[in-house]
DNA sequence: TTGTAGGCGTTATCAC
DNA sequence: GTGATAACGCCTACAA
């Protein structure tokens, strides 16, 4: 772990200046004889370009930040499987930033997005708020935000359409001939809690199903914290026949509690969770999810991002990525060979890639 | 997206030069009167620090590596969760590579350590060739291998225990009275493959049972590949009772198949995955399995890094994660409230964090 | 074609 | 205490 050579060490080697090394090793019209000499010092030293020093000159790093809440999330982890192709195809490495459900580090992020060690940064804040609108309006590099974010705030913007996508479901419980369907929900000071409670609403509505806040719990988006709601439910009420879950978590911690209490699903009650990440369909029983495009909000935001840092100034874009409901086993007993009900008429085919494998030794 | 001050447009504000700057932003004694101009106007400011600037200086990114085969391999996952937040406890920022299955690409990103865009790697090789030992053992900087490295590579080395585990797991189906047990392995020439082919013989060996090239089926470690291998090996043997496979996603879609085929699991065949991800506790039926401590292998792994880090010198260290055996139901119809086994006599509890969730809007 | 020199934004070593 | 000034490693006018 000798200090390595630079330009300059090089230089010496061939005898030559230092411009020369650098007119070589970047290809500019040089002679041969000088080409010659520069590549044979540089092969023996093995040397490697300091990207720090190029970074400083250039203003430019090749890196871009992902920041989530939490790197353990499904949803966020189907973004990241997404991301990191497009970047690394245009030659951009992937930073990292789980900021925890705290705002203040989501802050924090955006605030480092001011020491220039990427050039431009994806964000899915958990919840927006006013000191958010305000980074993002003063921010030195691209940002595009997945999620929500007020009409004029000057980013990108991808949204996923959580109305829609508990229409979906509801509807499909709905025409499954249940009526007494519960909510089981996140906190719903958070972004995706907020829009889930009232879409949930309005589809009833829209249904002419009564809204009964007695059928409407609130746990967190973690396994165990939605069995914990669910069981909360059914204490309360005894006539639920259908659970809508606010995410695929949720939804295995009502499945987990309804075996426990000998209800059958879906006969007895079915459920439905959201997200549709590779836990529902492994899950037992297969668990019906409406999809909000995960995969595809990420690789959406990832080419926002590239064709900013490329060209630079358009006005703000905002693309809202159609939901799926993905039928399985907790809705319909004899799951129908994986029936997909698009939420977008003829919409951009969200290919969710197959999650891949491979050993570890 | 202005260009941002430098010190150098806070000392001519602050009418002092940058020097005094730098000092009253690194906290150096400095007179209280000069402390306050600069505060104030770099607060006016908005100033920034210039990350890439200090890094060139300090020759410290504060930034560390994490290389692996696949960012949707839900093993490497589990590893991601714990090395994140190790690092960022100490303050480093992580980069992710994803290089495919390809070994030039990992040679490239042990190449691009030579770039000093960050102070150190964690690298999960899934082949180790010739090449890839020459670029460790001129690595410029320290360099973490979660698998196993030959003796004498000048790198630390945090390896899983494949052998202990399949034995584990044999072992159990023995136990429980099968004899005709299936090996369904990825491919043999990588790191993996290798190891669990060969402990399979091994623990054969040792509870006395013949080694039957029929039982043994090479497909790859994904879960349709995984289900192709079964059902050519079904279609070869008709009395195997048993399914040792060599990850979850190659288990799953084994049960896949045998649902398909109308075999009862586990009561014709047992089934048994490795690296105990989160889809052997959601699959159905739910998946016994071998953890091979991918969650620790990446904490350890971070916490050796940084050591690395700070001191810089000692030998390379290899530690060794002990495997357990995770039992549900895909061998044992009543699933025994989930049983332990560990695999070293009493061990370092390792400690899977429950997958956290969180919703998306 | 090649070399000299200045600058990217910081930090750190000097004299003052 | 503070202010010039020299690095850090690279790129690039501009001159030769």
């Amino acid at each position: 772990m000798a200090q390595g050579p630079t330009i300059t060490t090089i230089a010496e080697r061939a005898g030559v200046s230092i411009a020369s090394v650098s007119r070589v090793l970047n290809g500019l019209p040089t002679r041969q004889e000088t080409v010659r000499k520069v590549m044979a010092a540089a092969e023996e030293l093995g040397y490697v370009r300091n990207a720090v020093a190029r970074s400083l000159k250039s203003r430019r790093t090749h890196q871009v930040a992902f920041a989530m809440a939490d790197v353990g999330n499904p949803a966020y982890l189907a973004m990241l499987r997404e991301i990191q192709p497009v970047l690394k195809a245009a030659g951009y490495r992937l930073v990292l930033h789980s900021t925890g459900a705290v705002v203040a580090d989501e802050i924090d992020v955006l605030h480092s997005l001011g020491e220039r060690y990427v050039d431009g940064m994806i964000m899915v804040p958990l919840r927006v708020t006013e000191a958010h609108l305000q980074m993002l309006g003063a921010a030195r590099a691209p940002v595009v935000v997945i999620g929500s974010v007020p009409e004029g705030t000057p980013v990108d913007n991808v949204r996923a359409d959580s109305r829609t996508g508990v229409r979906l479901a509801v509807d499909h419980l709905h025409a499954l001939g249940r009526c007494r369907i519960a909510l089981v929900n996140g906190p719903t000071d958070t972004v995706p809690g907020a829009a889930r409670g009232a879409a949930y609403r309005e589809a009833l509505a829209e249904l002419g199903l009564p809204y009964d806040e007695e059928l409407v719990e609130i746990g967190d988006f973690y396994r165990a914290e939605g069995g914990r709601a669910v069981a909360a439910l059914l204490n309360r009420v005894s006539d639920v026949d259908a659970l809508m879950c606010a995410n695929d978590l949720i939804a295995l911690g009502a499945l987990d509690v309804l075996r426990a209490a000998g209800k059958r699903v879906p006969e007895d009650v079915a459920v439905v969770g959201m997200d549709d990440t590779d836990l529902a369909a492994a899950s037992w029983p297969s668990l019906t999810s409406v999809s909000l495009g995960s995969a595809e909000r990420g690789r959406v935001a990832a080419e926002l991002l590239l064709d900013r840092l490329q060209d630079g100034e358009h006005e703000p874009r905002v693309v809202t990525v159609p939901p799926r409901l993905v039928v399985r086993a907790s809705t319909t007993p004899e799951p129908p060979a994986v029936r997909d009900v698009t939420g977008a008429a003829g919409q951009a085919a969200t290919q969710s890639r197959s999650t891949e494998g491979g050993g570890t030794s």
